[in-house]
DNA sequence: AATAAATCCCCCCGCAAGGGTGATGCCCGG
DNA sequence: CCGGGCATCACCCTTGCGGGGGGATTTATT
């Protein structure tokens, strides 16, 4: 059967409509099955060696141990199995902390059944997925403030600031005196309201001026 | 008709047969409509405030200015246009500057007609659209190595120095003493083979280690 | 038992960092 | 035409941080 090279799929999700309407899902899709369904991280995590699962769908608002932190501890037990966020929490922290963590996808939960089955084929190929407003956010952490009131220079500087590089060595990159690198601080400090290159590179990453 | 609030897009894209097979496919799509194509950033540039376009397909390989050149000064005339580049190019370096210049999507030129109508889609609402080959180079660059040479902590202090802190600072919100941070940042040193707090930020965000 | 991690301690020296004040030339906009 | 932002360079001052050199202890993990 066609059923032996299936994509292996678990399921950890505490809302047992949710997590039913997955598996049905899924068992409908030929070339994927179910390889069991959790409704905690605790449960899944014991078994998985056992499962063996290609992919994990998981939830990232759990009783006991949350999703996010489930993510670190499913990939240390299987590496290579690919982790596919399915939530309705849209908060950056939370997406950016799954990313950071090893989560191959986030989709919301509102996504519809096709949107989710076509992520699952894209990890399984290597590729990744997030919904649109997901990758909204993330494509928005890239982008920088274009109401800068720092100047063309002054970003410059604080970007090699951001780098630890020393007033001397900025000088030499940018074959300009120490002592204008000095006042180019200087006047950084005093747009940003700050004293300090700790509070300047803060007070940058908050406005993304860099 | 439905012309008169149809969402205006203009194409840049030097290749004649992709140009006309990308009007083609939007102008077969109700609620789409072609304002313009052109085959170069300059001619689209000189024209932008006249089309009045809602969203730009862009092409990053143009003869003269690039496409990726092209995003900040389309922005520059049209702040609230939605650019949605679509080209060959995958290397990290040009995904990520297209997405820092101000791309709100980004896919690979193999993508289906469907794919393409559907990302449009997904930017007038507001949200953001990849492939999913780019969206996996755009996760994993949230993703650090896993083989670490550094300690827990040591990780933790290498991000306060990357966050421009001294050891003070650091001791501080760690409440440890500033002379155990020094030898953690002795070990640090060490294990990067670097001598300063530059050389050791840079080994640290190649190495993904932070 | 042995190794790594995390903690703390002392010495040294140089110069980087932050603050103050001021000057020059350039170009833009009112 | 003049003010102001920008970029450049200059000199003065004080503090103490940064990097390099030693070594020691405790805990956890293997």
């Amino acid at each position: 059967m066609q059923d032996q090279t299936a994509v292996r799929i678990i399921i950890i999700e505490d809302d047992r409509t949710i997590r039913e309407g997955y598996s049905f899902l899924i068992g409908e899709t030929p070339g994927y099955k179910i390889a069991n369904a959790y409704s905690s991280a605790e449960q899944a995590l014991k078994k998985l060696a056992a499962d063996q699962p290609d992919l994990v769908l998981l939830d990232v608002g759990l009783p006991g141990m949350t999703g996010i932190d489930a993510i670190s501890k499913i990939k240390a037990i299987l590496p290579h199995v690919q982790v596919l966020m399915l939530t309705v929490h849209e908060s950056e922290e939370i997406v950016f902390r799954a990313l950071t963590e090893g989560a191959s996808g986030y989709l919301t939960k509102n996504s519809p059944a096709t949107k989710i089955i076509e992520s699952i084929k894209e990890l399984m190929k290597g590729g990744g997925s997030m919904s649109a407003n997901i990758a909204r956010l993330v494509i928005r952490s890239f982008q920088k403030n274009v109401n800068s009131p720092l100047s063309r220079r002054e970003t410059q500087i604080l970007e090699e600031i951001a780098r630890g590089k020393n007033r001397r060595h900025i000088a030499d990159e940018l074959f300009i005196d120490h002592e204008t690198v000095k006042s180019h601080i200087k006047n950084i400090y005093s747009k940003l309201n700050v004293h300090s290159r700790a509070d300047a590179i803060r007070a940058a990453r908050e406005g993304k001026l860099i």
